[in-house]
DNA sequence: CAGTCATCAGCGCGACC
DNA sequence: ATCACGGTCGCGCTGATGACTG
């Protein structure tokens, strides 16, 4: 029923529906909240109402809502004001047969834009209609089968996994679907392979496997027919029965299928009667189990309206699609008995092959289990031993012979953390990949908490030292605490060597390691590496070499359709059907069904997956060709991350442009980023003003002197700058822990430091100050790291927890900000960050044009010649953007960035040279006296490779 | 010299750290 | 398990360009 006729009989047939009481019942599928109320979206399956409540409703269950009727302009829709919310009984349907028939045949959303049957959907209802299995065969993948598992367990339902191949018959030069189904663990490996060879041989990106092969491989596995199958391809040619009886002694079950499935192909029913009994009495004599399959692609009778939508919204002007008339929605016992009537019109055989044989193969399928959740990590040789004594002779290194107490006590915490928990490998693999990179001339950078951990910063895999602020002495191994803990070793005053003399060095960012790795070490360790764009495929290369091609993949991704994209389709397959026209509500229902349809599969930017030499790829996942495409050739794990996470290894080898833009302005200027003071109050001094560059940039009201330097160049990093201005690199680091996350700085801290509540060294600025201002006010340790765990999550705390505050030391706004905040930075991340972004501030105040030349290499995606060329437009451009809010809008905000540093350049006295196709490089913005010459990949329509190709021509004509 | 086809650049989107 | 923000990569589609063909 559409919306309209429902609110006509609910109200009575009147021209203006507003203002009248009116009572709906549904099913709470959306809750949103707004201001002071909530956005509740129903649906009876049919059609759907926008409820406005004042009180929070749980998704998932049924409710009558009682209100007035009333129109929301802005969402053009009609919305019930809720005055009152009642318990109600589920309308839902149910198989009511004693003995219940399993559905053999079911595609989940994974089937590539062919289905939008939701995977969770589908196991509630089996369940509730007291299946014992259901079956999922999805078209040529298995990507369902982590989570299906997982959920069916959890509902204590059997699940039955599969996969409708395509297979080529080479002996007669066909091609057609064979459904399989894993009847034993065995089964499920070689359904691993069997996918893997498929997807080895793309034709047309569809994953195509031999008749030979299949064969090979089918041991633990059982073969059913399928609908598109060999069967129905040679009955249709009028082939014999003996020939048929062939075929089907091939299988090792035979699936037919409602006549209504068949509409699309245009059979006549006559001709598919008897297709179906010609091969159930062919099937009988050869005593082969013969069932009845939905071939299922959503959930309910009426929805194949919904699948129509996403056909349609995947069709493209090059590949465009038809709608489908085909009947597939999963049925219950009756229903389907109903359909093998119409065809045998037997009650016994219609009893047989929708109930006791569908029942038969569910029983004789074993358990089969794709996981064991134990992570299986690579063996090193003497791993633990090279641990310790690597740590120990570059500690050594840097703080001389005899060690510092509190440095071997730290050290030795965290060693024996590490290779108590067995993860000595992880950190040995992050350190070669670092040797590699800087043998490539590359720094590294690095990211997330891996800088809470001395033993990581010895090692060379990040650049912050996390001990407390100290002295050291380079030449006679001297080293000195400081008591100060508002600063970090960076702002240490400078100081003689009270035992050589010398000028002592200081480091130190005073971060705990239990932030990175928990109390006992519970938490898996994630090293996360920053490499430069232009070898970190070299690294994962490296890495593949490293541990041998058949046990490291990059991990594959899944694309879906976003709920975005989603809601888009639903309008487009709306907008001109003025009958079925459905209300906005119903829409939003609408794009929940076909959200999360499988588009295509990527690669993980980063991850690499590791398999253990004693084990085989096949004991985990399949591997494929991303994006089924050969010519791309970047070979993926089937099994995206999440789904291999807790059993096997995963490297982060990430890109990033700071070690790119580190290595070339080393190249450009002859200065080693090694050599950087770390104390430069100048350079410092750009991150609250722009005095130090010799501007005054209040024209494009610009006050800070970052522009162009990563993290630190958008407008919001400078909104944070000006409020705090930093005086400090320590206080730096806190100002860009603020900047991470909402209801940090902004709605929080900050009215607590404006009304003087507290000073801004009080304030949480990122993970690690709850730690230690909890233990300092009074908290028991494990307890202070328990909410600093819930805090950075946003988790809520439990009463004892809030109990624990509130009868410590802790001031009485403490708890009140720490109960705002939704996510917070470990402190280790903002620290390797800021190290980075000092560096290339500093060659940016000491080098400036080398600067600007990396700049616009590296980062200025967006460069307009046009505006850039011409100060007044680059100067009215920025003027125009200025006022617009781009807070999240990654191009324009890029193009004010890109306009602003242009601007600052020639404030500082420097300036652009045209593109010339003698001159100019392909990419790079070359220095030219006090000038930079425009590469040719700016002009429009040029690229990497028609830059290559000019100057591959110019060098010729210079030979000439 | 017009029509056709392949290639390239640019853009939007999705997944992820 | 998700989550922020800024920052990454990769994929498919589309329209423009340029080479090729008759």
């Amino acid at each position: 029923m559409y919306f309209f006729e429902k609110l006509s009989k609910l109200v009575g047939n009147e021209i203006n529906f507003v203002n009248k009481e009116i009572s709906v019942k549904g099913k709470v599928f959306r809750v949103e909240e707004n201001k002071d109320s909530f956005y509740v979206y129903i649906s009876d399956y049919e059609c759907s109402f926008l409820c406005q409540t004042q009180d929070k409703i749980k998704k998932g269950k049924w409710f009558r809502f009682e209100g007035i009727l009333g129109y929301d302009a802005v969402m053009n829709s009609y919305y019930i004001n809720v005055f009152q919310v009642k318990k109600a009984v589920p309308i839902e349907t149910c198989d009511l047969a004693v003995n219940k028939r399993v559905e053999l045949h079911a595609h989940s959303k994974m089937s590539s834009k062919s289905s939008i049957l939701d995977m969770k959907e589908l196991v509630d209802t089996a369940t509730s209609y007291g299946h014992r299995a259901v079956a999922i065969t999805d078209n040529e993948n298995v990507h369902i089968i982590p989570a299906f598992y997982q959920y069916a367990k959890q509902k204590n339902i059997k699940p039955i996994f599969g996969c409708e191949l395509n297979v080529f018959d080479e002996s007669k030069g066909i091609m057609k679907n064979v459904n399989v189904l894993v009847k034993n663990q065995k089964g499920l490996k070689n359904l691993y392979k069997i996918i893997t060879i498929s997807h080895m041989n793309v034709v047309n990106k569809k994953a195509v496997i031999t008749l030979t092969d299949l064969i090979k491989h089918r041991d633990g596995l059982l073969l059913g027919s399928s609908l598109d199958s060999f069967l129905l391809y040679y009955y249709l040619k009028g082939s014999s029965e003996d020939r048929l009886s062939e075929l089907i002694s091939f299988y090792d079950y035979i699936e037919l299928f409602p006549l209504d499935c068949y509409i699309d192909s245009n059979i006549e029913t006559s001709k598919l009667i008897d297709y179906s009994k010609t091969i159930y009495n062919l099937s009988k004599k050869l005593n082969k189990i013969v069932v009845m399959s939905g071939d299922v692609r959503y959930l309910r009778k009426g929805e194949q309206d919904y699948l129509n939508v996403m056909i349609l919204g995947t069709s493209t002007k090059s590949k465009p699609r038809k709608q489908t008339n085909n009947v597939n929605y999963f049925r219950n016992t009756q229903e389907m008995y109903d359909e093998a009537y119409k065809i045998f019109k037997k009650i016994g055989i219609a009893k047989e092959i929708t109930v006791k044989n569908t029942s038969k193969i569910a029983e004789s399928i074993e358990e089969v289990v794709p996981f064991d959740l134990k992570l299986k990590v690579p063996k090193f040789e003497s791993a633990d031993e090279n641990l310790r004594k690597y740590a120990y002779e570059n500690a050594r290194k840097i703080y001389g012979k005899e060690l510092h107490p509190q440095i071997i006590e730290r050290m030795e915490k965290e060693l024996n953390n590490i290779i108590n928990n067995g993860y000595a490998v992880i950190f040995l693999i992050s350190t070669e990949m670092v040797k590699e990179s800087l043998r490539f001339g590359y720094p590294i950078g690095s990211r997330g908490s891996v800088g809470s951990s001395l033993i990581a910063f010895l090692l060379g895999i990040t650049e912050v030292n996390p001990l407390a602020p100290h002295y050291f002495c380079k030449h006679c191994g001297y080293v000195e605490f400081s008591e100060n803990l508002n600063l970090c070793g960076f702002d240490l005053e400078k100081k003689s060597c009270p035992r050589c003399g010398k000028i002592l060095s200081s480091d130190g960012h005073n971060i705990r390691f239990e932030v990175f790795m928990g109390y006992s070490g519970e938490k898996i360790p994630d090293i996360d590496v920053n490499f430069s764009a232009d070898i970190f495929n070299d690294i994962q290369r490296y890495l593949e070499k490293r541990f041998g091609r058949d046990y490291c993949y990059k991990a594959g991704t899944i694309s879906t359709i976003s709920r975005y994209n989603a809601m888009k389709m639903v309008n487009k397959y709306y907008k001109n059907k003025e009958v079925r026209n459905v209300n906005y509500a119903h829409s939003v229902y609408i794009s929940e069904k076909i959200k999360g349809t499988k588009l295509n599969t990527g690669q993980h930017p980063s991850a690499m997956i590791i398999i253990p030499r004693e084990y085989d790829v096949h004991d985990f996942t399949p591997y494929q060709y991303s994006a089924n495409s050969p010519e791309i050739g970047i070979i993926t794990t089937h099994y995206d991350f999440k789904a291999l996470e807790n059993d096997l290894l995963k490297i982060d080898v990430l890109s990033h442009d700071g070690p790119t833009f580190l290595k070339m302005l080393k190249d450009l200027t002859g200065f080693d980023y090694n050599d950087i003071p770390m104390d430069d109050e100048r350079v410092l001094s750009l991150f609250s003003s722009t005095k130090e560059l010799g501007v005054d940039l209040s024209e494009i009201e610009t006050e800070i002197g970052t522009l162009g330097v990563p993290e630190v160049w958008t407008p919001f990093s400078h909104k944070m700058l000006i409020e705090t201005r930093p005086k400090t690199f320590y206080d730096l680091c806190r100002t860009n822990s603020l900047a991470h996350g909402t209801n940090i700085w902004f709605n929080n801290a900050r009215e607590i430091v404006l009304k003087n509540t507290a000073d801004i060294n009080q304030i949480v600025s990122c993970r690690d100050d709850i730690l230690i201002m909890l233990e300092y006010y009074g908290v028991d340790s494990k307890l202070s790291f328990r909410i600093m765990e819930k805090v950075r999550k946003g988790k809520d705390l439990t009463d004892e927890e809030i109990s624990a505050i509130k009868d410590s030391n802790a001031p009485e706004w403490y708890l009140d900000s720490l109960r705002k905040i939704h996510y917070l930075f470990p402190k280790a991340h903002a620290v390797a960050y800021m190290i980075m972004a000092y560096k290339i501030a500093y060659y940016k105040l000491y080098y400036p044009l080398e600067f600007y030349s990396v700049y616009f290499t590296v980062r200025a995606k967006c460069f307009d010649i046009g505006i850039v060329m011409s100060e007044e437009l680059t100067l009215k451009l920025i003027k125009i953007l200025s006022k617009n809010e781009f807070q999240h809008n990654y191009e324009q905000s890029n193009v004010y960035s890109t306009l602003k540093t242009a601007y600052e350049m020639r404030k500082r006295g420097y300036d652009f040279l045209r593109p010339d196709l003698d001159k100019s490089d392909t990419h790079v913005f070359k220095i030219e006296g006090d000038c930079l010459r425009i590469p040719l990949t700016k002009i429009k329509n040029i690229g990497n490779k028609k830059a290559n190709k000019i100057i591959r021509q110019r060098q010729q004509q210079k030979i000439i």
